[in-house]
DNA sequence: ATTTGTTTGTTCGAAGTACGAACAAACACA
DNA sequence: TGTGTTTGTTCGTACTTCGAACAAACAAAT
């Protein structure tokens, strides 16, 4: 399942996804660099720009500059992420964002629907929306986050602000509307979100950090998500302090994290007291440094619902966790806002596409 | 350059590989089956199984069952794991633990050497070993782990206890021996051998705790190392408590970390205190449940050098993290002893090389 | 003992991929 | 105008997997 089984589509698959990638990352560029850089030969690269030329993909856009040494000028090849478009939405209680963004993740249409969490009401909107984008739009698929845990990027495991347990939200929606479709949990697509848009180039190893109704948080690490034995991965709003563990606290079902209660609480006192907005930066702190050392990401990326707040006590938080332990982490709020989990579906989509995607076009 | 090119090697390759773990995985199996099983067809089996037959990766185990509807009985297929072996190797101040086993991760040989550190030693000492096995087995590499932060698998950036800061040990050993290398950490070496050999089944989300003269970690998620930004993960020796940040306890650099002095000093008065056995129980549980809540690991492993002591521990932290956290993961404590790092690196050795494994018999 | 239907493993031609040599066109510079 | 260089295309070659056809091996029914 897992083991990619190799034949002649294969490798045509993965050449085309080679080429295409080489030209999105150094644009413009030409047959004849490209085949350098990729150690392909002329040939091979022309048969695959001209297919992707053929699938609107790629674009000519004139002759480049001469060479050092004369020699005839290339045909510069630029990328047109304009090519397809995805869907990216964010179910929540009572709302759907929804973000309609090309391939290079640029937002065509952006909207927020209300929501009574039903399923066939669901697939109404998604009805609708798709009918009146459709004919102006070639639309690949589908990337739909939701808050529960999701398994194989398909079944919503348990999602009480929905209602919904263990639907197979993605077989639902790819049979009535003949799409890919990638669930994920809304913190790791927010995750995927800002580390896709809002960051300058992608960064690997990336701790991102959600302060909302809860407290949860997603990892990346080397690119991929770390999603945990039970997909329960980053489940920070349960972590615990000696404090705890000497008072005897004990988990119980149902209840909200230890910490994500304490954070919650200082959240809506620390404007009025001063020693409310100190033990939440020291919280913060302790539980960033803890997680820095043991998963020494690039960056912590926080968001949410808290952005005032929480934006102004950044500097102070890094300054600490950088006096606390050996690490060159950086702090930053998101960039996205309330479009990041839809964009990362989007991108989450697009890699579980990869190579066969060229082919859908 | 982490992208693959696509050519008939390529899928030659893949196949092989396909091929060849079925075979490992479900055997003795026959032909027929193996193409049922990967969805590839009889004659590219065959011709497969031909190749591996003559690199002795593969022998012929005699006539399988016969079927339930009649038909020819097939003939079934084994691995022989000893058509090739590899050195592990776990470099310490004072002594490399060195085990030379086969493709099965089966133990041919085993060794503790004395070693003073020298780089032109190591390579003495290798130079004896080499010549004193190539001429029954068949060697195909060499895998190194070192208590250093390790570079591309290649490069051992500062390791304080041999005195190498930035040697590219890889190289070295490589152009000395022409065998491939590969280097690690130790203990990210010995969380990839107790994965590898200690379980019953691969397990791919799992923590390794390593407790000898400092407290470090492995990460593995999903079946990968998670190695952070600066290859420096798991560093768990520097962990915090709240208490830590109130008294204002700040990083000193070349210091150990404030939760391996803790943990050190409580395990060398722990069998003569209750007090001190008690917190020590309480600090691993704390520091368990944070990371089980925070990566949802299947498995935590303990290995180092504190056996009898934690090992007893064990029922009681697992029942503290239980109450604690909602989780099920479940602690044990490794099954390799010293050996751990060596045979990691050769599971580590052979995963980097993968599909290009079998043409390099 | 014979027939029938099934399964196995091999052989051989077909399809499809990248490659490399050869080629004409385009270009800078002398 | 000539020379050397570079670009992009064409075409035959090498290599892989695939599928159909085949003979051999086997169980169960006749």
């Amino acid at each position: 399942m897992g083991v990619q089984k190799g034949n002649l589509d294969l490798i045509r698959d993965l050449n085309r996804r080679l080429v295409l990638d080489a030209i999105i990352r150094d644009q413009p560029i030409s047959r004849a660099d490209l085949a350098r850089k990729l150690s392909l030969s002329r040939s091979t690269v022309s048969m695959i720009v001209n297919d992707l030329q053929e699938k609107e993909m790629v674009i000519e856009l004139g002759m480049g500059d001469s060479t050092a040494n004369g020699g005839r000028k290339g045909q510069m090849l630029g990328f047109n992420p304009r090519s397809a478009f995805l869907l990216g939405m964010d179910l929540q209680k009572n709302r759907i964002n929804s973000v309609l963004a090309d391939l290079s993740g640029t937002v065509e249409q952006k909207e927020t629907i209300p929501f009574n969490e039903d399923l066939d009401e669901l697939k109404t909107i998604l009805s609708r929306y798709l009918e009146r984008i459709e004919p102006d739009y070639r639309v690949l698929g589908i990337g739909v986050s939701v808050p529960s845990i999701v398994k194989d990027h398909q079944i919503v495991v348990d999602a009480p602000s929905l209602g919904w347990y263990n639907v197979n939200l993605a077989k639902v929606l790819s049979e009535a509307f003949d799409l890919d479709v990638f669930v994920m949990n809304d913190v790791n697509a927010a995750a995927f979100g800002e580390r896709w848009i809002g960051q300058s180039s992608l960064v690997d190893d990336l701790f991102y950090l959600s302060v909302g109704t809860g407290v949860g948080s997603a990892i990346i690490s080397g690119g991929d998500l770390v999603a945990g034995f039970e997909q329960a991965a980053g489940e920070i709003g349960y972590m615990l302090t000696e404090e705890d563990i000497k008072q005897g606290t004990v988990y119980e079902k149902g209840r909200f994290g230890t910490f994500e209660r304490k954070i919650t609480s200082l959240l809506h006192t620390c404007e009025s007291s001063k020693e409310a907005r100190n033990r939440l930066v020291h919280l913060m702190a302790l539980m960033m440094s803890n997680v820095c050392i043991l998963l020494n990401p690039e960056k912590v990326i926080i968001g949410g619902y808290y952005e005032t707040i929480l934006k102004a006590m950044i500097p102070e938080i890094q300054g600490l966790v950088q006096r606390l332990v050996p690490i060159s982490t950086v702090i930053e709020y998101g960039a996205l806002g309330e479009d990041a989990s839809a964009m990362g579906t989007i991108k989450g989509l697009l890699d579980s596409m990869k190579d066969q995607m060229i082919r859908k076009i």
